[in-house]
DNA sequence: CGGCAATAGTAGACCGATCTACATATTTTT
DNA sequence: AAAAATATGTAGATCGGTCTACTATTGCCG
């Protein structure tokens, strides 16, 4: 359930996101939505969330796997989100984007997902700063394959996101 | 009527804001929305996000006017961007974002997002491409941009643009 | 072993609130 | 008086959430 929930989230944000759909989905009737998670909506959109950021982990975790520079690394996941990206039909971009844009400035949830984009960010900074790169890179890296995958997004494209691995380069390059 | 739309979508996107709040907000009765918008929520949203999107081209225009080298203007594009998503308590980022991540793959309103940030890539292209740099650099700044809006709201600090403002010089003058 | 609670989870009816949209006046303007 | 715009009322659907009833599993105890 957690799974269909992240998934429609991803694809059209938390408010659009209605449990009746994610119900339907499932196949799940209502009583045990509300079993599992007493909280109602909000402690699903946040499960849900955690979940997609997870996967997001879980392909960085891979590229970092194979091992390389970190503009290797990083390549590798950027190209991992495109893949997933073009496969969805340009409906998947970051599962944790649409959520943090819609969230209340302050709330619990957006709270949430700043923690995510940290510990993402904690990873990108590992990374670099293990060749000695400025650490402060790891924030705009982040920044930009976000805002990649939002314009590769909207224009059904992976250009943007392929064209930013070689930005990645240079950046790593040139500092 | 349109810019406190505009307003209420930026700050919890468009499947969040209901009509009956944008109209207690800005004072007017159901049927006058009916009368000005045929189209109902819809065409309302889309008109929403071209004025949002206006109000930015302004600041780039703004910050175009004062001319200087490409870094210069976009740098002070960035700082006004970051100026305005601070004095509004950082609930404010980029209009259009919450709406291309809330609209569905390939709908009408998708496309309208994608078409304001090719106008604004294209601005940008004029930009750096009268300097000879590589015109694939717009896309890679606009993507830079729209993270680091994203980041900077989800975390309520506007580090992140401000150390955008640093890293497009470092792209430009690298390329 | 056998029966019996207790628990975990499913299933769906139902509630009030809210949503978008439309229909019908009423006022303002030209 | 005609047209433009405002001002409400209301319809029908859907929202998130609560409620009760049902089923299956587990563990206890004689």
């Amino acid at each position: 359930m957690i799974g269909v929930a992240a998934e429609a989230i991803e694809e059209m944000g938390p408010a659009a996101t209605g449990i009746n759909e994610v119900l339907r989905r499932a196949g799940a009737p209502r009583g045990s939505l509300y079993f599992h998670f007493p909280g109602g909506k909000d402690e699903l959109v946040a499960e849900a969330v955690r979940f997609g950021a997870g996967r997001i982990t879980e392909l960085a975790v891979t590229a970092a796997d194979e091992g390389g520079s970190a503009a290797d690394v990083i390549g590798r996941l950027i190209k991992a989100l495109a893949d997933r990206q073009e496969e969805s039909g340009f409906t998947k971009g970051c599962p944790v984007a649409g959520t943090a844009l819609d969230a209340p400035a302050g709330s619990e949830l957006a709270g949430l997902c700043a923690e995510i984009y940290d510990g993402w960010e904690a990873t990108l900074r590992g990374l670099i700063t293990a060749e000695g790169r400025p650490e402060a890179l790891a924030g705009q890296i982040l920044a930009l394959v976000e805002g990649a995958l939002l314009l590769s997004r909207v224009r059904a494209t992976r250009a943007p996101l392929d064209a930013a691995t070689v930005t990645v380069r240079t950046l790593l390059e040139a500092a």
